[in-house]
DNA sequence: TATCACATCGGACAAATGTCCTTTTCAGTT
DNA sequence: AACTGAAAAGGACATTTGTCCGATGTGATA
């Protein structure tokens, strides 16, 4: 339940059927990789071979736009998964993920994963949800930061996340909100934060 | 391919296996309603007893937020689906549907929906490209939204839709890219539209 | 230690956006 | 025709946010 509120993104029921149950069936299918922090997992405009499930640690997922900024999407963690909608859609990536932490993740071929959704109902149906929860999500997220002020945005983040500050930078707080990081210490200077 | 850029969604791919092919094997199970201009479809926090998906007209879908602020997610139109998320996850409606010109739609218990999820693949593998696409759509409109100026963001509306201004209302248009009438105004008056 | 790259911090000013308000327009109703 | 309510329009001012900049601190490395 709190998976759908968090700014740090996490899915355990999927990790949980990854680990328990899909690594026994399929033969080397599923890869484990890890990655370091501020390396590429996932490049932006590239045709996307594998989908990616964390199993540890922090990565960004941002797009960057034609003028140079980059606008953070999400944050993601444990049992998050990222390159599904390319495998599913065929279509180039359209952001990109970036280790912050070391993250160790599964990787399937994204051939596999359209197998995986045809002939697994469970995991068809995990997959299903984690997509309603990401709109879901991503829904509320961006209604709320519309529609309140900044100092709002940040007790509500605060709130979520208290170790916010110390594990993400400040230029990446400000990309996740769409502001400049001067905006930013501003408010954090006005809520004594 | 242009059902991913545009503001107002349309589903092309679905509306077609529906009145191709669903319909003929469903009985009874596939409602055809209508709803008038400023009527709820879908009102939030509440249960979704069907999940909708639209055959003509425009809905507005919005969240309305504590402060009493209204954020547009989306317009949805031909095609469109809606009620979907809740149907899979069991969740009250995280947002609203009103009707903004005459809306003709097919609507399908949720509980039948989730059936045809497992015993129809093509359904199936037709509902995650929507949800893949929606979620596509969404993250790069928000990101275009929070990185460019307001300016940027008009012409880009304009371009993809030139009747904009005739057919939906400015406190729309405004609520659309969470501002206010007053700065929408004032950008369309620069801008000579 | 010295140096370099990088994140952080905040002042001063410019630009964008919101708030509040009055006026106008227009379609629907009596 | 007269009235009403809703949408639109824009002036005046306050507030928020961005831009530009130089100062400070810190961790890595020669």
């Amino acid at each position: 339940m709190s998976d759908v509120i968090k700014m740090i993104r996490k899915n355990a029921d999927l990790l949980q059927y990854i680990t328990k149950v899909l690594i026994h069936k399929t033969d080397n299918k599923l890869l484990e990789v890890l990655y370091s922090p501020t390396e590429i997992i996932l490049d932006q405009r590239k045709k996307v071979f594998y989908v990616h499930i964390i199993k540890s640690g922090m990565a960004k997922c941002y797009l960057t736009e034609d003028n140079g900024n980059d606008f953070i999407q999400e944050f993601f963690s444990e049992g998050e998964i990222f390159g599904e909608l390319e495998a599913i859609n065929g279509d180039l990536s359209f952001c990109c993920i970036e280790a912050i932490t070391p993250v160790q993740a599964y990787k399937i071929e994204a051939q596999y994963f359209n197998t995986l959704l045809e002939k697994d109902p469970t995991f068809n149906k995990l997959i299903l949800k984690a997509l309603a929860k990401k709109l879901n999500y991503t829904a509320i997220r961006h209604a709320y930061n519309q529609s309140h002020t900044l100092e709002d945005n940040l007790l509500r983040l605060q709130k979520q996340y208290p170790a916010l500050i110390e594990q993400i930078s400040k230029q990446d707080i400000a990309n996740y909100l769409g502001i400049t990081v001067r905006s930013l210490n501003r408010s954090l200077a006005k809520l004594g934060i």
